[in-house]
Parts: structure tokens; sequence; C-alpha cells
DNA sequence: AGCACGCCGACT
DNA sequence: GTCGGCGTGCTC
């Protein structure tokens, strides 16, 4: 007598799986990779079976198994492989990793195939019978009259268009004047022929190159398409696919959240006579349902979306491109900390495909694999239509008078450039009107009750606003330590220099794109219509603007603040700001003027400054790479970060600190306070755990969960962060 | 994460 | 005498 078990992951923070015992009704049915409903304490709830098996005895008796949710798997074998390898990478619990693959409405239980497609239509009887016949039943004989017009018949939706109910439909069903006809599902690929809808751009014989390449490639291949902006690399990823699709394949194409726009999609659109679908954060549940649906079925033979789109099930997987793969937004910051373009290229390698990492400015990481032969390196240096990257001045600002944080001399270009008809872009990656209230008499600080930091000044919302924890209060009429009435405002951010510019510049408009001035996707699209009409005028804004956009008219661009990145606590502060320079300077100059970006600084002498101005990003980015060698960092050092709070700090240090004296392997340091010690009421500490070994790492963290629990007592939270994109 | 059990302070 | 605070422990 033997028993078949399912090894069952369920969404809690357990690094364990449960066994359920199988129903024999049910053995046909359950897989790895389906939903089940089980009980677990006194609830019931959905897991995904990830094994079965059969055992001869039992050490202990088991539940069964309530419900099989699906006829076949929702993860298929590549994707729960993937789940596999992300539990090991990241040590965060299976059952929340399988669950977070899947839309929020399968997580809920909905049904895992589309609805068959339900028609009514007319019956012999039902298009023969006279009004006569039905005089006591006015409302049948309008609906007869209604499907009459409809010899297709009429599909659930479009009879709720002609106010029919269902209730009706399922009365005429049983007098035999209409039927029911289940159509089953198109599951033809989408893919018409001839594929292409225009014809390609013609490919520079750089772009070409990078085309052949990809194309020549078979199986498993990791490409990095460095290629500066504005030349061209998503006519790479066009022509690529193309390719993909002839051969009956699907395109996966992740996106950083704010390159999501519907320009990028309609690009994809308009070349290919295939379904592109795109999944975004702002879809329902339901239409992220229909997505999914459509990838699995190989109904759409592209698909974008952002991170969490990673994890689309694909029917025939053909290519996987990661677009902008520099950027931080792949990485999620909480919960399960996944890296997108990490696992992208772990998803490649299951599937036997190849994946296309593409960026102006290439995370070292990725440049380090590429130098050391993990990735096919493909580079564009030319920009399209012969235009010329921008110039980039360094200005020094040290003992000039700045005002709202512009110097006279920048103020004085921009002007000359909105006389020439042209536009200028104000980049401050700050917003409100100033990041620090300060007292002249006493030196008196306005401050957060709950962080350790300044609460920032918005002005015009007379309020001083924690941007950490969301703590707001009205800003005070005097000091509320010395009574004096000298409270100034110190530095600026974007609502500042909106006032100082719309002072000095009232006949010019000026779009102000932040979080405060842009409420919303519909606002941001009011405004970006109005600067793409290319009328003279100034774009002033925080990095909202610096990704994806193009703004065609722009000739200037100046960067308020370059100084504040490049000493940033965080070591990978230098990398990120100088990438955020050129995205930045990448809006100007792109239809045929000759840009001009101007980075006020501090430190014109600054030698990363330096060489990022005479040889460019790579070079800038080499020299990056051999600082971090030196200075044994990521990516010659492999990290992971223990995160601990609680309302009282020496908790979390002594808790941090019996892990530290276990873990003499990976942890050199011993715990530091967070940079920011208290956040929301709750201090915060991390240890840093360190190898110069992936290997060696990932051994010792394997203990950790549940080391962690053991060690943990009070109200301390914990979490690891495996390949932390900072450290604060 | 839920959801129980469990042991101490202010209320009908 | 109970209602309810959240500290601790378990879930196949």
């Amino acid at each position: 007598m033997s028993h078949v078990v399912a090894q069952v992951a369920l969404p809690v923070p357990l690094h364990h799986t449960f066994s359920y015992l199988v129903p024999v009704a049910m053995q046909t049915q359950a897989a790895a990779g389906m939903r089940v409903q089980v009980s677990l304490g006194k609830r019931l709830v959905i897991g995904i079976i990830v094994q079965i098996e059969t055992k001869a005895h039992l050490d202990s008796p088991l539940k069964l198994l309530e419900t099989v949710l699906d006829p076949r798997p929702v993860l298929d074998t590549a994707l729960l492989q993937l789940a596999l390898f992300a539990r090991d990478y990241y040590l965060h619990p299976l059952g929340e990793i399988l669950l977070h693959m899947l839309p929020v409405a399968l997580r809920q239980g909905a049904a895992s195939e589309p609805e068959p497609l339900l028609h009514w239509r007319l019956s012999a009887l039902g298009r023969h019978i006279q009004e006569s016949a039905l005089k006591r039943a006015p409302r049948q004989w309008a609906i007869i009259q209604i499907l009459r017009e409809a010899p297709e018949g009429l599909s659930r939706e479009l009879a709720q268009v002609w106010g029919i109910k269902l209730t009706e439909l399922k009365t005429l069903e049983r007098r035999e004047l209409v039927n029911c006809v289940a159509l089953a599902q198109d599951q033809r690929t989408t893919t018409a022929f001839p594929l292409l809808a225009e014809v390609p751009l013609s490919a520079s014989s750089e772009q070409q190159q990078a085309i052949d390449r990809i194309n020549a490639s078979s199986g498993f291949g990791c490409f990095l398409l460095e290629g500066v902006t504005g030349s061209g690399k998503t006519e790479v990823y066009l022509q690529v696919i193309a390719q993909v699709l002839e051969r009956q394949q699907q395109a996966l194409l992740l996106v950083p959240e704010i390159n999501l726009t519907p320009q990028t999609v309609q690009r994809f659109q308009h070349r290919f006579r295939c379904q592109v679908v795109c999944l975004h954060s702002d879809l329902s549940d339901r239409e992220r349902l229909n997505a999914w649906h459509l990838a699995r079925n190989g109904q759409a033979g592209i698909i974008i979306g952002t991170r969490s789109a990673l994890f689309t099930p694909l029917k025939n997987p053909g290519i996987l491109i990661i677009d902008e793969e520099h950027d931080i937004s792949f990485k999620q910051q909480d919960g399960f900390r996944y890296h997108a373009r990490d696992l992208a290229i772990v998803r490649a390698r299951l599937h036997g495909i190849c994946i296309v990492l593409g960026s102006a400015t290439p995370s070292l990481e990725s440049l380090h694999n590429a130098l050391a032969g993990r990735y096919h390196a493909l580079e564009l240096k030319l920009r399209n239509n012969n235009a010329t990257l921008p110039h980039l001045y360094l200005q020094d600002i040290r003992q000039h008078t700045l005002e709202a944080g512009l110097s006279q001399d920048s103020l004085k270009h921009l002007r000359l450039h909105l006389k020439r008809g042209q536009q200028v872009l104000v980049f401050i990656n700050r917003r409100g009107f100033a990041p620090v209230l300060l007292c002249h008499d006493c030196n008196w600080r306005a401050a957060c009750p709950h962080c350790s930091v300044f609460p920032t000044l918005h002005q015009s919302a007379g309020v001083l606003l924690c941007h950490h924890c969301g703590w707001k209060q009205p800003v005070p009429g005097h000091c509320p330590k010395c009574k004096g009435a000298h409270l100034i405002p110190l530095g600026s951010g974007t609502e500042r220099l909106q006032g100082y510019l719309s002072m000095h510049f009232p006949e010019y408009p000026l779009w102000r794109l932040d979080r405060d001035s842009v409420p919303n996707q519909k606002r941001l699209h009011h405004t970006l219509q109005e600067i793409h009409k290319n009328l003279p005028g100034i774009i002033l804004g925080t990095q909202m603007l610096v990704k994806g956009h193009h703004f065609a008219a722009v000739s200037l661009v100046i960067i308020v603040d370059t100084d504040a990145g490049l000493f940033s606590a965080d070591f990978r502060g230098a990398e990120r700001c100088l990438q955020q320079v050129i995205q930045v300077a990448g809006r100007a100059g792109r239809a045929g003027i000759q840009g001009e970006v101007i980075l006020q600084t501090h430190d014109p002498e600054h030698p990363l400054l330096e060489i990022l101005l005479k040889e460019g990003y790579h070079a800038l980015a080499m020299h990056l790479l051999t600082e971090r060698d030196a200075l044994q960092l990521p990516p010659y050092r492999h990290l992971a970060l223990l995160h601990a709070q609680a309302s009282h700090p020496e908790w979390i240090m002594e808790f941090l600190n019996s892990l530290h004296v276990m873990l003499p392997q990976i942890s050199p340091f011993g715990p530091v306070t967070a940079p920011i010690e208290k956040k929301a009421g709750q201090y915060r500490a991390h240890l840093l755990l360190q190898s110069i070994s992936r290997k060696q790492l990932h051994i010792d963290l394997q203990h950790l969960p549940q080391l962690c629990k053991e060690k943990s007592r009070h109200q301390i939270r914990w979490w690891l962060d495996v390949d932390p994109q900072d450290l604060l």
C-alpha cells in the first residue's frame, strides 16, 4: 500500500514545503506546477505543487489536498526551475516566489484557462417562428429580432451591449429557439504574413553587425548591446524580433517602468502584424490575466513589460531583451528582492535561447561579464541621422553667486537657447522647495519626528513633508526653539527653481515634471504633448524626465547639482550619478541640433568627471572597475546585506552581532546602523556579508534564515538582500 | 503571514 | 467576574 504525496509550496514566509496526501480521484490530474487548495491550520489557502512522490510509509498523518485548481500546470518546467533557482539564490521562501510569479487573479483562485467563447444564435425553429406564436412573450420576440440581425450569433458581451440578459437567453435556449455554441478560444498564433507591417529602417553597418551576430547565435547566449543614446538600439531589437517571429516564436522585452509609454509600444505594434501585449503597472487584474493567457497560449508574439513581466509564461520562447539593463528598477526593493535582469539570464539559459542586454550606460556588472567573455559585447558608437553627441561642459560654480541653485552663467546660456527658439532642460534631482528649513537666529532645523532626516519644505502646499515616511506638518511661522522669525529655506528643489525661472522668463512656458506636479499618467501625457509641440520653453524636472522620453527641440541641458550624487555615501553613488549625467545629456540634440550640456559643479577637477568628459562613459566604466577591484567591491566581491529593524536600537545590534560572530567567513565588519538610522519609528541596522567566491557566500547564506529565526527575539524584523543595489 | 493560545489591566 | 491588549508559537 503506497501513498501519493504532493509537496506543496504555500504563500507563507517559511523555508520549506508542506506534504499533503493526494486523494485517489485526483491522482491522474495532480502534477507539479499546478495550483491546489489545501487546509493550513484553520484556513484554506492556495499553493503550488512542486513535486509529486510516491511513499511506502508516512512518518506522520497528512491532510488531503482539497482541490486541484488547474487542468494543466500554470507554471511550466522552466518557470518552476527558475523559482527553485531564485529560492536558493535569494534565500526567499519558495511559496512566496511561486505565487509572486502568477498574476494576482490566479493567486486568488481565478480559472487558468480562458473561458470558451459562448455564442448564442438562432436555431432553425427560432429563425422561422412567427410573431403570432410569441404574442404573450414580447421580450422574447424582441430578442429573436435582434438575433435575426446577427447570423453569427451574439457573445455574452455583445448580448449585454444589446441589453439582453443571460437568463433571457437561457429561457430561449430551453424553448429551443436559440442554441448556445462554445467556440474554442482561437489557438492560432496571431502572427500574420507578410509579417512586416512597415518597411524597417535601413540598418547602419554597426546595427547590421549586431543584428547578424545575434541572429547567428543558436541556443543560449547573452549579448551586451552597448549603444550611445540615439544610436538605434530599438531598431536592433525590432530586426532581431522579426527573425524570432518568422520562426513562430515569441519575444519578451523588459523595460524600466518609466519607459513603458504608449509610444514605445506603438513602435512595436506598427512594425509587425502580430499581437503585442503590454504589461504595465496600472492594468487591472482582469487585464493582466488576459495578457497572461495570450502569452501562454502563443497568441501574443511580443510581450513588453516591466520587472514582473519576466515571469510571463511563453508558449514558444524565442528571445529575451532587457532594455536599459543598468536601470535599478529591475531590482525589486521589498519582499522577494530579485533582480529581473539576472533572473532573465537564468531563464534564457533554461529555455536555451538568447538574451540581449541593451544600454547606453551598461552596469559595471554586465561590462565585467562581457570582459570576462561570459557575454558577447556588441557596440553602437554612432548616432542616427548624423546627429552628433552633445558637448559636455563643466561649469565651476565655486565662488559664484547661485540663485535658486543656478549660476549667472547658466542663466545666460539658458536665455540664449530660448532666444534661438529652442528648448532647455533643467535637471535637479530634488523635489519640493528646499531640503532644509533653518532658523537663522539659533541654528534650529526642522526634523522629522519618526525618521533621522530633514523634512523637505513644500512652500506652495505650506508644509514640511518627510519624503521617507510621509509625515507632514504646516510650516511654522517662527522658530519653535527661540521664537525667532527668521526661518530660511536652505538649498533648492524643483519648486524653488520653478518660481525663480518663471520670474526670469515669464515670456516662455515652463513645464515642471516631478512627482508633486505630475499626479498621474494622464497629466504626464498632457504635459509631454505640450512639450512635443517643440515651441521654445523650459523643461524642469527630476529623474522622472531622464528615462525614455525624447525631446527633439532640446538643445541645452543644465544639470544643477552634479556633485550631489558624486559624493554619495554609497559605493555605487558615482556610477549612478554619471550614468544619470549621460542619460540626461542624451535628451539633448537629437534632431540635428548640436546639443550642449552644462554640468554645474564645485569640483571641476574631479577625476571621474574628467574621464567622462574626455573619454566617455565606457572609459569611465573601465576606470570605475579598476577602483572596485582595488576596493574589493562588486563585481569583484559578492555581497549580501542582512537588514534588521526594531523599535529599540539595542535589540537589532545584539541580534546582528550574534550573527556576525557566527559567520566569520563572510562577515568581516560587524553591524552598522543604516545611514537613515530611524525610519517611520523603527531603528535600522545591517550586517554586510561578502565573499570573493559566490559559491562560498551562498554556502554560508543557506543556513542564515534558520539562524536568524533562532536568534531573533522581540519585535525584530529582518530580511536578506542578496546583491543589494545600495548599502543604505 | 494568519490565527490560535495565553496571561495581565480596566470595564459592564 | 469578563473584554481585550499583543507576546509566543505553529502551520503538512
